[in-house]
DNA sequence: TTGTAGGCGTTATCAT
DNA sequence: ATGATAACGCCTACAA
């Protein structure tokens, strides 16, 4: 009988029709209405733990879903102050290249009910429209893979929006920030090469924006300084494979020969590097030259290559990351906190570890 | 003097404790107030070509800037009904390994001053959860690289939130979509192999939830049949590296021998099955076996490699898939497109295409 | 060109 | 446990 059901106030068709007649979404007063209750009675069924009769729930929840009712998440937002989105800010030259970055950082937020908002820059020069753009979506917090100014970073305070710095350095301030040790990386792979009896070394080095290039860059130098070998002859590359290729062939040229090992910026190169190496230069990699990355990519496992590089506990990184980010969204002036990782020395294929042959 | 200055109705200070006090945000009432306009006012000056003089708007944006002033996306989106957010919902084993997508999308998004919010499936299983989290968040339009039943996809179409399905055939349905033709694409690879005299085929298959991998597997399939040859034997792989280099081994197992080509499904189980038959069988490729991959990723030109395969042109994809997104959140009725893409042949080095040495 | 006033859809407070 | 009411920050007629 009709009269079993619940008190409706309007049947389902009714108000599916009032609400198309007026274009606009379905709320909560809909899902109220039919359900015969309070719109605020709806807004806390949608609330972890909110205190509602299990019989109020059951009837709102039926409505909503009869009426494919969604909470909206920008008024929830505009009263609670939390929008659920974080902010990741990358740059074409490293940031995407590097799936695992991403799809664990997207796994831990989500995790948590939380969702990644893309900023992706083509170069980081556009990096203050894109701060703008961040500040309007009202974003719980960052997580920063780009090179940032102290004023930049000043900015994120006094907005007090989280932010969580990846594979950056900022040396004159205490920001919170998950990096690898790229110096340290560095000068365990030149100590590596030189206890092996390789004495003249050359670089391929990253682009110049990047401070793990830089890094690496000043961790080989000084390293081998230590040791009482030569600065290393150094070319720039931008991190890609055409670059490691080019960088070989421009050090030969420069170096007038074939250094003993060339120690590249990271494995992309340093695979452009090898595949030179041996194809046109007909070079036996690591018989005659030895050539290390950084990195630890999917590629440098390759039976092919087996390279002797750096690896970067990438994964790790990113879960740090984003539970410090998460932690400092739950608490605001939790003290800022700078996890350093380092990089394992993956003992490949590519460089020759004993003494020559 | 002081009378120079415009009438305003308190200093920065002034209102900049009034804010901290309250501990709220900066409001544009807040920038009014001190430009000494309504809030209307203000709401023009940040809404395109608005009319407002030219004195206002300057006492405006001063204002706003020494505030440090940004409109709230969350206040704007509810009223204006647009979030310029767009939904970007791919899986882990196809999206992030494709960077060149991902790049392309928030490149022209970010030109119309929309961003993308990043869901990254762990297993396709999932999806539900995740469109309500989609719905949530108000997206203005949603590229979906993910399988999506016919009750999902007419969801989208309920909620009017235009959707561009992306390598997805949904068969039964017109939905906007981009897609490249996989089953010509195997076709053509096919040929030309045939042509060459390969009669031994076998395939490394990708996982079964692809539909990109099911596409490949029947047009070689059916072509091969028209030609005459027999079904190939078929493993299953995962398109990763490792399945790749598996296949082989468990294709010579089962076949009882080397096969004249082996065709993978996607490139880098291309490369794995390539780095294992030289490597392990220590077979020449393409002197003994044939390997030929799809996709055309960087790797895929490394000079090791020189893949032969089917490149499927992403970059247009994603540069389509986008246009056609921003089409249908400017004209919500526009008609269902579906853009379709060859993939276009790499005459590489890993299959023999001439006569038999 | 500018200001007034109402509403977007939700959560939070405070009664009841 | 539930309901009325006031924010949240902005846009947009409409009137001036």
């Amino acid at each position: 009988m009709t009269k079993s059901t619940p008190p409706l106030s309007n049947t389902i068709a009714d108000i599916k029709a009032l609400i198309h007649r007026e274009s606009r979404r379905v709320t909560s007063y809909d899902v109220a209405m039919l359900a015969g209750v309070s719109q605020s009675a709806v807004s806390r069924c949608f609330k972890p733990g909110a205190s509602v009769s299990k019989a109020t729930y059951a009837r709102v929840m039926e409505a909503a879903r009869s009426l494919d009712y969604t909470p909206n998440a920008a008024a929830r937002s505009l009263i609670t102050r939390r929008s659920n989105l974080v902010a990741v800010i990358l740059s074409d030259t490293v940031g995407l290249n590097y799936p695992d970055i991403l799809t664990e950082l997207s796994r831990q937020f989500s995790l948590r009910g939380m969702h990644i908002i893309l900023f992706n820059l083509p170069t980081e020069a556009g990096i203050d429209q894109t701060l703008a753009e961040v500040w309007q979506h009202q974003v719980d917090g960052a997580i920063v893979a780009v090179r940032l100014s102290a004023a930049q970073v000043a900015e994120f305070e006094r907005r007090s929006v989280p932010l969580v710095l990846f594979n950056r350095n900022l040396a004159d301030r205490t920001v919170n920030a998950v990096v690898c040790d790229q110096e340290e990386a560095a000068r365990a792979m030149v100590t590596r090469l030189a206890a092996a009896g390789h004495k003249r070394f050359a670089m391929i080095d990253g682009p110049a924006h990047s401070t793990a290039a830089q890094q690496r860059k000043h961790g080989v130098a000084t390293r081998l300084a230590e040791l009482g070998l030569a600065l290393p002859l150094s070319v720039e590359g931008n991190f890609d494979y055409a670059s490691g290729a080019r960088g070989l062939r421009e050090i030969i040229d420069r170096f007038g020969g074939v250094p003993d090992a060339v120690i590249c910026a990271n494995d992309l190169m340093a695979i452009g590097c090898i595949d030179t190496a041996r194809h046109d230069f007909r070079l036996d990699v690591p018989g005659r030259l030895s050539v290390a990355g950084f990195d630890g990519i999917a590629a440098s496992r390759w039976i092919s290559y087996k390279l002797t590089t750096m690896r970067q506990p990438l994964h790790s990184m990113a879960q740090a990351a984003a539970a410090l980010l998460l932690g400092l969204v739950a608490d605001g002036n939790a003290t800022p906190e700078r996890r350093v990782y380092s990089a394992t020395f993956v003992d490949g294929a590519t460089a020759r570890l004993g003494p020559p042959a």
